[in-house]
RNA sequence: GGGUCCUUAGCUCAGCCGGUAGAGCAGCUGGCUUUUAACCAGUUGGUCGCGCGUUCGAAUCGCGCAGGACCCA
């Protein structure tokens, strides 16, 4: 591509929202084309980042580091600017950080009258040599400047920055441009997957990718996104969970394994949902869902110290100590704990649930069992009590059709939720490996997909298949990434920690 | 899906007892060779989210719509 033409197309397609201060960038863009200059140019190499320098020099002394005549090559964004005269401060930012230069014209002659009519927002390169100005900033001496973007559109006010949150979201970009918070969330979030992804390794699990479409979706109770396959001509579904293809992979013979990716739900989107959103998904074999427990403990304990950098730490409004050892309580108890006139002998009375339903103003639906029941009861009167981090177990079989019967009290399953901060951050459970009560339970889903529940399960033959092979006894585990990276980050939105959160269209 | 609030210059915000829109920053012009949101002087800039209504007159009042934020389901 010639970088001294205009594309013919430019003026046919303008872009959004111009304005006189983007004419006037552009009629500076033009004259630098007309200049005969290279306008983009991608020949400048720099040989040091801000914080590398503060890091290093930051607290060598004005005389030193005269002495050191430290040469360096930077390169960045233009974020501030006071041009004094013959002479000028300004503050470029890179991936890392700020840092200030001093231009004068004595030193950069024609280079100089140029900066003076670039914008903040321009992204330049500068050789020149680390100094301390007389109020202590580590800064450069400039040598030699040269604009290599021009930047057409005016950034936030250079004090307030950017507030507006749909901005924000809509242009992450320009987000992420001025919010240092911002940036920091979405590094501690790669910080995160990648402690994660160690920690699993270490213990022997192995990484593995699963169909993101399928025909059958399955694994968990929610509404898909339907595509259309053509050279097949069928309908496919975005996965709303990986399990039943992990858990093939168990019968397999690979034991140990995690899948960190994304899921679909065709669900409204709020501060709390986004449609595609990211869990990381393990299977143990030779292992129930005490051992997971006992990992998630360790996974949370880990995970802070890599992303916080300690235990003890403030969250959307309050301090969590995750030394502590987590709490866990079984549905019934916590039924119980914040019902206390309830009593515990009718608790799988159908009658006295709904009852109690009732008073709550809980909407019963028909096909509701005692062990729906009980689970909506516990999410209106129990969950958003769970602030410091707490188990809760024993869920009825009603309500996890994947999950393995208990071997004393057959209502039950053997599987658990995580709360921390009044939200669910994980699901777990010894794995169902009976291919015979699987089968059983996938036609009791059909049957309630058939009586309008449209987030019931699919029938899905080729996972009883398997199943009939063997599968291992194993436990499986669920966690959402981006409310566990709100927790560690203080994010009270989903829309903070994911990059690009859906939006309606502008 | 329901409730409350928000939408004014490129950005951050005033203006809301109805009388034809303002500040700071950014921009433009000039001055200033160690500034720290630099400073000083001058200056440009608006379909007040969109539509309909009330009124002699609407950013301001009413209704509807759109987008967003928070709370609830």
């Amino acid at each position: 591509m010639s970088d001294t033409q205009v594309p013919e197309d430019a003026a046919a397609t303008p872009p959004i929202d111009e304005n006189k201060l983007i004419a006037e960038r552009r009629l500076k863009l033009s004259a630098l084309r007309s200049s005969g200059a290279s306008v983009f140019p991608n020949d400048f190499r720099r040989d040091s980042l801000a914080s590398e320098l503060h890091l290093g020099f930051g607290e060598m002394g004005a005389e030193a580091l005269n002495a050191r005549a430290i040469k360096v090559h930077l390169a960045g964004r233009m974020m501030l600017r006071r041009i004094m005269g013959k002479a000028s401060f300004a503050k470029i930012q890179d991936s890392s950080g700020q840092i200030q230069l001093y231009l004068q014209r004595d030193v950069l002659g024609d280079q100089y009258e140029a900066f003076k009519a670039w914008d903040i927002g321009d992204i330049l390169g500068a050789k020149g040599t680390l100094f301390r100005t007389k109020t202590g900033e580590l800064s450069v001496r400039v040598e030699s400047a040269r604009l290599l973007v021009k930047s057409l559109r005016p950034l936030p006010d250079k004090w307030h920055g950017l507030a507006d949150t749909e901005v924000r979201y809509r242009q992450r970009y320009v987000d992420l441009i001025m919010n240092e918070d911002s940036r920091s969330v979405f590094r501690k979030r790669t910080q995160l997957v990648r402690y994660l992804r160690d920690m699993l390794d270490t213990l022997g699990f192995m990484e593995v990718e699963t169909p993101m479409m399928q025909p059958i979706p399955g694994g968990a109770t929610a509404r898909p996104f339907v595509t259309h396959h053509n050279a097949l001509d069928i309908d496919m579904y975005l996965r709303v969970a990986p399990e039943l293809y992990l858990k093939r992979l168990v019968v397999g013979g690979f034991e140990r394994i995690y899948e960190i990716n994304r899921n679909f739900r065709n669900e409204s989107f709020s501060s709390r949902h986004n449609p595609e959103f990211t869990m990381l998904e393990l299977y143990q074999a030779y292992a129930d869902y005490h051992d997971l427990m006992d990992l998630v403990e360790r996974i949370m304990r880990g995970a802070a110290e890599a992303v916080v950098g300690t235990l003890e730490f403030n969250s959307l409004g309050r301090c969590y100590d995750l030394s502590k050892p987590f709490e866990r309580i079984s549905v019934e108890d916590m039924i119980l704990r914040e019902n206390p006139n309830l009593e515990r002998s009718k608790l799988r009375d159908i009658a006295y649930l709904r009852g109690t339903c009732e008073k709550l103003g809980i909407p019963l639906n028909p096909g509701d069992g005692v062990g729906k029941l009980q689970i909506e009861i516990f999410e209106k009167t129990g969950e958003h009590t769970l602030q410091d981090p707490t188990f809760v177990f024993a869920y009825p079989a009603e309500v996890s059709p994947l999950s393995r019967a208990n071997d004393t009290d057959p209502f039950l399953t053997d599987r658990f939720e995580f709360f921390v901060g009044g939200r669910e951050l994980a699901n777990g459970f010894s794995e169902l490996n009976d291919s015979e009560d699987q089968a059983a339970r996938f036609r009791a889903q059909v049957a309630r997909k058939e009586s309008g529940d449209d987030e019931a399960m699919f029938f899905d033959a080729d996972y009883v298949r398997a199943l009939e092979y063997g599968m291992p006894p194993a436990a499986g585990l669920g966690v959402g990434i981006d409310r566990l990276v709100g927790f560690l980050t203080d994010s009270p939105s989903i829309r903070d920690v994911l990059l690009f959160p859906q939006m309606r269209p502008e």
